[in-house]
RNA sequence: CGCGGGGUGGAGCAGUCGGUAGCUCGUCGGGCUCAUAACCCGAAGGUCAUAGGUUCAAGUCCUAUCCCCGCAACCA
């Protein structure tokens, strides 16, 4: 047996300033389907996910609510913990940046750079806003030159400040991206990371002296280090930087960092130019996702039209929620999620041609042949055409899902189930149960059925691991088997034993009835 | 002239290297009866935002224009 390829992947560390929103949802759900389905191709998978937990604002919201910043952030990170388990997230790790492990790989990162000379103190002068307390750039001053979010008035302020040299790996940073093609995914934002760094870095403000809810600068207190600085490190505090130096050379560089759009910068321009003074291989590849966009609107507090996964969880299942994620929205691109599309995918897709293809298989299994089936003795033009599409599916998946095309994937898998239930339709199995002359075709029938849901398990569960599951289950397959599946090296056809017993069907989808128009 | 994305049948979207415009839902008609009023088949419906250009051939490449959206160094 090869020693298992290592695969490591991360979500960004999200801001436990609030609630965490369907978007987050979003993302660390695509990390989940990627990282389960190289599990299941046989990778040994690192997958990471986690909360920024530094920085002004959580200190200044923490104490509105009377809390310290700690005591704060332990209870909303709670809330993201929960809602990965609710949404089945199998992350490896979670990263809190304010426990212990990541301090010290942060300070050590920062004395590293400043023993080289690549972080220097200087005097960091930007626009104030008191009320606030923040800091604003001249561009994201509102047209009367006043602070976005309270409309007064700011002033020029100078602090004492470390910066990093971001200026200094420009162009070795624009040499990797022009001879590493996927290192920004997709090709837009690659196009515009490439621009942006053609108009020149500037050097990065590191450290701040305003709060003190971070990691300190070693050998200089009274400065913390500034969010990025901080929250991009988190990559390596859990594979073993500085120390286990064997994990960290397993699992770095890392394979894929997840992103949302807005953040592909910090992690394309910022990230890696941090590494290199590190003298670190940079990550093989960033993805930036695109946002989702709630009936046609972009989603933001202020329009209150903030999804929350919980109440979509408790109503629909988490599967469900993540199949329409997965499903609906091409990656890299920003997508649509309403209601009403959610209905309309969990009824046509999950309970019609899902659902109702395993119970109708199982329940003909059991009124023609008692539960059992058996391998087939004779195999016709329909027969052997399904098993085909079954072959070429499972070659097509896995084609799309190396390719990170998600939505492609499951499209494709979905094809396969029409083409079931219309193979169904092409065997009428009905009419071969009432023939004494069909009797081996109606087993090659139901054999093949069960094979194609098989195959069809198998395929879904990096996307609805729990239907999947409930699916092997139905089948009365052993749970080893699905356990220690492999995609890559199976057989895409039968694997079923002759004599094999189904089990009994329950529904796995209950469609979702809603009142047809109402009037007007 | 800051940067980027988008405009494709009623709705939501896909469309790789230019080569007969596809998918899902919805609508209409038919079939089947194993099944979750489900499943299968067929049909209607598009001058691919606009105007030029390149080409044997343009949704796709080039130019210009209009409209929508995002980013602009702390929003997945």
């Amino acid at each position: 047996m090869a020693e298992k390829q290592p695969y490591y992947l991360t979500t960004p560390i999200y801001y436990p300033s609030a609630k965490l929103h369907i978007g987050h949802a979003y993302c660390t759900t695509l990390a989940d389907t990627i990282a389960r389905y190289k599990r299941l191709t046989g990778y040994d998978v690192f997958f990471l996910t986690g909360s920024d937990e530094h920085g002004q604002k959580i200190q200044q919201t923490a104490a509105a609510a009377g809390l310290t910043p700690l005591a704060y952030v332990d209870k909303i990170v709670a809330g993201f913990q929960d809602l990965w388990r609710r949404l089945s997230i199998s992350h490896d790790d979670f990263i809190r940046t304010s426990e212990e492990r990541h301090q010290k790989v942060v300070q050590e990162i920062f004395r590293r750079i400043y023993q080289k000379g690549d972080i220097y103190k200087g005097t960091y002068t930007g626009l104030y806003c008191t009320p606030c307390e923040s800091y604003w750039t001249k561009l994201q001053l509102n047209e009367q030159g006043c602070c976005p979010d309270c409309g007064r008035p700011v002033q020029e302020v100078a602090e004492e400040a470390y910066f990093f040299k971001l200026s200094k790996y420009a162009d070795r940073l624009l040499e990797h991206i022009d001879s590493h093609p996927d290192f920004i995914r997709p090709t837009s934002r690659r196009n515009e990371m490439i621009s942006f760094i053609k108009q020149g870095l500037e050097d990065l403000c590191i450290s701040r002296t305003s709060f003190d809810w971070g990691i300190p600068v070693p050998g200089d207190e009274k400065h913390v280090i500034y969010v990025w600085f901080d929250a991009l490190t988190n990559y390596l505090t859990p594979i073993g930087f500085g120390e286990e130096s064997e994990k960290f050379a397993r699992f770095w560089p890392a394979d894929l960092h997840l992103v949302g759009k807005e953040i592909v910068r910090f992690h394309t321009i910022i990230w890696p130019c941090i590494l290199m003074a590190l003298d670190l291989p940079l990550p093989k590849q960033v993805y930036g996702h695109g946002w989702l966009i709630v009936d046609g609107d972009k989603m933001s507090k202020s329009k209150g039209n903030v999804v929350d996964p919980i109440a979509l969880i408790e109503e629909f299942g988490a599967d469900a929620i993540r199949y329409f994620l997965l499903r609906e929205i091409t990656l890299g691109q920003d997508g649509n999620i309403s209601r009403d599309a959610l209905i309309t995918r969990i009824n046509a897709d999950l309970a019609n041609d899902l659902g109702n293809l395993l119970h109708r298989s199982l329940n003909m299994i059991g009124k023609f042949r008692q539960g059992v089936v058996a391998r087939p003795t004779v195999e016709g033009e329909a027969d052997k055409e399904l098993r085909q599409k079954g072959a070429e599916t499972l070659q097509g998946y896995l084609k799309d899902m190396d390719n990170l095309e998600l939505s492609e994937a499951i499209k494709n898998v979905w094809s396969f189930i029409s083409r079931t239930n219309k193979y169904i339709d092409e065997k009428t199995p009905w009419a071969a149960a009432k023939d004494e002359a069909r009797q081996a075709d109606l087993d090659t029938t139901l054999y093949n059925l069960t094979a194609a849901l098989r195959l069809v398990s198998l395929m879904i569960a990096p996307y609805m691991p729990d239907t999947a599951k409930k699916i092997w289950e139905q089948l009365a397959l052993p749970a080893e088997d699905f356990s220690a599946a492999n995609l890559k090296t199976m057989e895409s056809w039968g694997g079923i034993p002759d004599g094999h017993r189904v089990g009994t069907p329950t529904q796995l989808f209950p469609r979702i009835e809603v009142e047809k128009n109402k009037a007007r």
